[in-house]
DNA sequence: CCTCTATTTGATACCGATAACAAAAGTATA
DNA sequence: TATACTTTTGTTATCGGTATCAAATAGAGG
């Protein structure tokens, strides 16, 4: 490995010297700095990044810390998030947390080891408010993204899930639907919650009634809807819902699945709607209807505040950027067929 | 932030007695074990990897370096690495090259600066070689995936191509397809160029006349086909083709696409069939007849291999693993109506 | 109780870079 | 040419660990 001793010695230079042509220091003359480049060239010198951190106490790398790369939300955010990083000059960590608090404590130690420089966090739930803390008190700055935490100061970037899920709803009830059903994420996410109210609050103010048999919760990824789906069909035909509101894009392909199992098609037999767009190959095959979120500026935006806080600059007061969802309706919940209609 | 230090003088030992208890050296008193221990978790004291590295010339960091992690195929490889790496005590760095060469190669002086123990590398093709030059002689361990480069020495984890586009051309051809199109990947990678033999020996077997016209070459993402398209549609009528095989899933999107602009159907006016699945979604809504690739495992294998080498364990002769694609059998290529049929 | 060996602990140097200060060289002015 | 000031270069200490060797302590055997 080459260092800057080496170049010094066969510069006849102080490692010093070196190290200031190195980093573009005032006060070199000029003829000093093309002699140590050219060495610098010609030895294809690389400094060390552990030994400038020992001192520094900067890594230039961010932890992206999301439930799940596969689900193509987190796969634009990333993407979002690599971008911003690269452009500022820094390298990402990738980790799953996979919804699980463990797995998440476990790389939020790791990350604290390898010295992140600072985190971009989509938290799996409430209760990982704990390692938010472990970032308070190590001096981490962190950006929530997707999900909102409870008594966490911090900047957040997130999509208006109350909003998309009464445009959801309301899409829905225009369609004819008295029966509508909710098949949720986990009550101990914002998100989950947020959508939630959105769907309480549509039927509260379009007088459709509704009920707790309709509501259910599950796993926003990988986990089966069969049993859901099988409780929902066996309820009274005038109670049995004709169209399902999904937390997410897995839970609605999930419900599908299930639903398909029971011989029940989409749209004909029952109407599905979801939170999540399946990029890249939502728009050539259209079927599920969406409210899509704009995943890679979660990433992209949520990468630019964290390096701002890193660096200092950027507005002292904390950020809430809630962007908007785009509702795109397609065919699953456009073919319904009601009785007597048709 | 509490340093060894911190730690040696409230426990009024030597720094070298708390970096052992640290690394569960041997000869360490139990008495004094357990008092350097318990203020060790009540300062919370977390070792710092900078210095650690710059000693041992390990950052138990690897990075995989991949095209786009927005294709799904390389999020699944990325997840596949990602678990395999945390498995093992390692941590991923994500890159993306987007195809293009300037980007791969500012990525790999990054990775060179950083000290990362190894690299998981996905090449943009055949220009990929000097980069991967650049970590032989920094005596960086890596593992290619997916695409092969010639004159490497390495140990790589890859499709068999050729296999799935001959059983893929076969499948068109038993259809009754006679005028099979081409739209392959760049020519400069080692896919597209085992897919295009697998596309001509699978047309001269069956003594269908290959003809220049119907072959072409585009990107293997964010590209558009519509010229392509253009072209093909221009052809007389017996020359026009009834099917296209796409060198990727990106490619079948984008030619769908073009083709639907021009008033063809899939796959009533035209078969389609491609390499590489659109997990997860691609099941439950069957539309594409794809070769699909374990992407999970070139991740997974790759990453395992590329530890190995790193901690020397593992065996000195390459390693060379050609997985076989799977395929499955869609509507894309099911449904075309021949004239006289049907 | 003493000697000899084994176990446990400590002192020092170093990994590769840079901050802080000191010294040398260069320039301007009288 | 001497002096004062500026520019350029060098010396030393340090970041937080660990390798290496030396010192201290403990344990065994006579």
């Amino acid at each position: 490995m080459v260092t800057i001793y080496d170049i010094a010695k066969k510069a006849n230079v102080s490692p010093m010297t070196v190290s200031r042509v190195i980093n573009n220091s005032s006060n070199i003359k000029d003829t000093t700095r093309q002699k140590v480049e050219a060495i610098i060239k010609e030895l294809g010198y690389i400094p060390n990044s552990a030994a400038r951190s020992l001192i520094s106490k900067r890594t230039h790398i961010i932890s992206l810390l999301i439930t799940d790369i596969t689900n193509p939300f987190f796969t634009r955010v990333a993407r979002g998030a690599e971008d911003k990083a690269k452009q500022s000059g820094y390298q990402l960590l990738l980790s799953n947390s996979d919804e699980n608090i463990d797995k998440e404590t476990e790389y939020i130690n790791m990350l604290l080891s390898t010295g992140v420089d600072g985190v971009l966090y989509a938290p799996m739930g409430d209760e990982s408010k704990k390692n938010l803390r472990t970032l308070v008190k190590s001096n981490i700055p962190f950006v929530l993204i997707d999900r909102d935490i409870q008594g966490i100061q911090s900047d957040i970037v997130l999509g208006d899930s109350y909003e998309g899920a009464r445009r959801l709803v309301e899409h829905l009830r225009d369609q004819g639907h008295k029966n509508i059903a909710l098949i949720n994420g986990p009550s101990n996410t914002s998100t989950a919650r947020e959508r939630q109210r959105g769907y309480e609050e549509t039927l509260r103010l379009s007088n459709l009634p509704y009920k707790k048999k309709l509501m259910w919760e599950i796993q926003y990824k990988e986990d089966t809807a069969d049993d859901v789906i099988e409780q929902l069909l066996s309820l009274p035909k005038n109670q049995r819902p004709t169209a399902i509101f999904a937390g997410n894009n897995f839970i609605a392909v999930n419900v599908i699945k299930a639903l398909n199992k029971k011989g029940i098609q989409v749209p004909d037999d029952m109407a599905i709607v979801c939170f999540d767009d399946f990029e890249p190959i939502s728009g050539f095959n259209p079927f599920l209807t969406v409210a899509a979120q704009s995943a890679y500026s979660y990433g992209y935006m949520g990468a630019q505040f964290l390096i701002e806080r890193i660096e200092g600059t950027g507005p002292k007061e904390n950020r809430r950027i809630v962007l908007p969802p785009e509702i795109i309706v397609r065919k699953s919940s456009l073919g319904y067929t009601f009785k007597g209609r048709k």
